[in-house]
DNA sequence: GTCTATAGATTGATAGAC
DNA sequence: GTCTATCAATCTATAGAC
């Protein structure tokens, strides 16, 4: 009877701790996102998971620390989709794989998605490591995969960079501008919106680069 | 002898008034890009343009309404770049001088960029009105243009809507995320990196889209 | 118009009862 | 572990001398 909701099937008191900081977590990030680090307050994410606000210092020290834990779980996110670009596969099976992944993480994660924006548009100032060591290694890897397609004549020689960057703009527009796309939309993507746009999305960029971006015939 | 420090040749007062209010603006929207409205400080304002505090509210009543002046100002901005967007020039014409002009943009304007990103991404609490009738309507006469190149059989047939938003979030990352893209690339992209990129990201939208992205032979 | 000083409200963080 | 009450710092905004 410790915790003061019946929060689901509680286990062990660690188990109890891990569910409690999940919730703060999911609250901090929704608030942040639509707020940003400077203008959310503890107050509000308190009041986001139905929790006195010195309780989320009792598992969290500090507002930064607890933005800090926001951020390294969606990078941990945006890193296990990372993987989806498969270095041995055929340029068309790993440039599609990847992008539409990046579209379902844009629609399932958006709130994560619009924090690490915010993150990065403000100088990355919690994790500027990240992009110095991670993020640089996993891009001069991919680029290394991209200049091998290039030499091999699988597609047109584009420089990798430029081309990831458009990758990233554009699938992470739709969950980062998301408000926008859906005041023009008149409201949320539909299932079949949200296909089509990725479909045309790994089309356009395929065709882009010299391969045959539809699925059936040149 | 009313100025305080030798601020160009002044005018007359209304130039004067004019003149201060602008180093205000310039200094705001720096501000406001790098911290967000909520982290955003009146003083960190008024020290970046070398004010008082005091005079930044005798010219701008409040924090918002200076935002919502920063805010209009570059939907403005962004309003002239929009009209690069000729409807009656041909589907090559038309699109490489939108997505430059949208590029150079990105590099002229970064903050602004910021800024816009920021509300957008905050659920426009600001400017949703500006999202509902101007934006709006300049989008649905570009999707018609799109569409009526399709119907010739100009372009390959694809929603406008998705290209309209690949457009604008591959141009508009090279400001929002100029962070990440300078440590990726050990450094700001050069004059040649600008120009490559912006090349790049031409030439693989408008194949993408079944045009000759590139400028000689196919 | 410009500046100093300060009011009034809000925030992150903590103390201490339970 | 949970909660109420509160402190100390900070912020927006303004009053009033110059």
């Amino acid at each position: 009877m410790a915790q003061t909701e019946g929060a689901e099937k509680a286990g062990t008191r660690a188990e109890m701790r891990e569910e409690t900081e999940r919730q703060i977590l999911d609250a901090a990030e929704v608030v942040f996102a639509e707020a940003g680090f400077g203008g959310a307050t503890m107050q509000a994410i308190a009041d986001a998971c139905g929790l006195p606000k010195a309780n989320l210092h009792y598992y969290f020290s500090s507002k930064e620390k607890l933005y800090r834990q926001v951020v390294e779980r969606i990078f941990t996110i945006w890193l296990e989709a990372a993987d989806s670009f498969e270095t041995e596969a055929a340029p068309e099976v790993a440039l599609r794989r990847y992008i539409s992944r990046k579209m379902q993480l844009s629609r399932e994660h958006r709130y994560g998605s619009k924090v690490w924006a915010s993150e990065v548009m403000h100088g990355a100032p919690i994790v500027q490591d990240y992009l110095e060591t991670t993020l640089r290694t996993w891009t001069e890897t991919r680029i290394a995969v991209i200049r091998r397609w290039i030499d091999a004549g699988a597609i047109r020689p584009v420089d990798p960079r430029w081309l990831l960057y458009m990758i990233w703009a554009t699938t992470q527009h739709y969950a980062d501008f998301a408000h926008q796309i859906e005041v023009l939309n008149h409201g949320a993507l539909s299932d079949a919106q949200w296909t089509e746009a990725t479909d045309t999305v790994c089309g356009i960029i395929l065709r882009g680069i010299g391969l045959n971006g539809g699925r059936t015939g040149p």
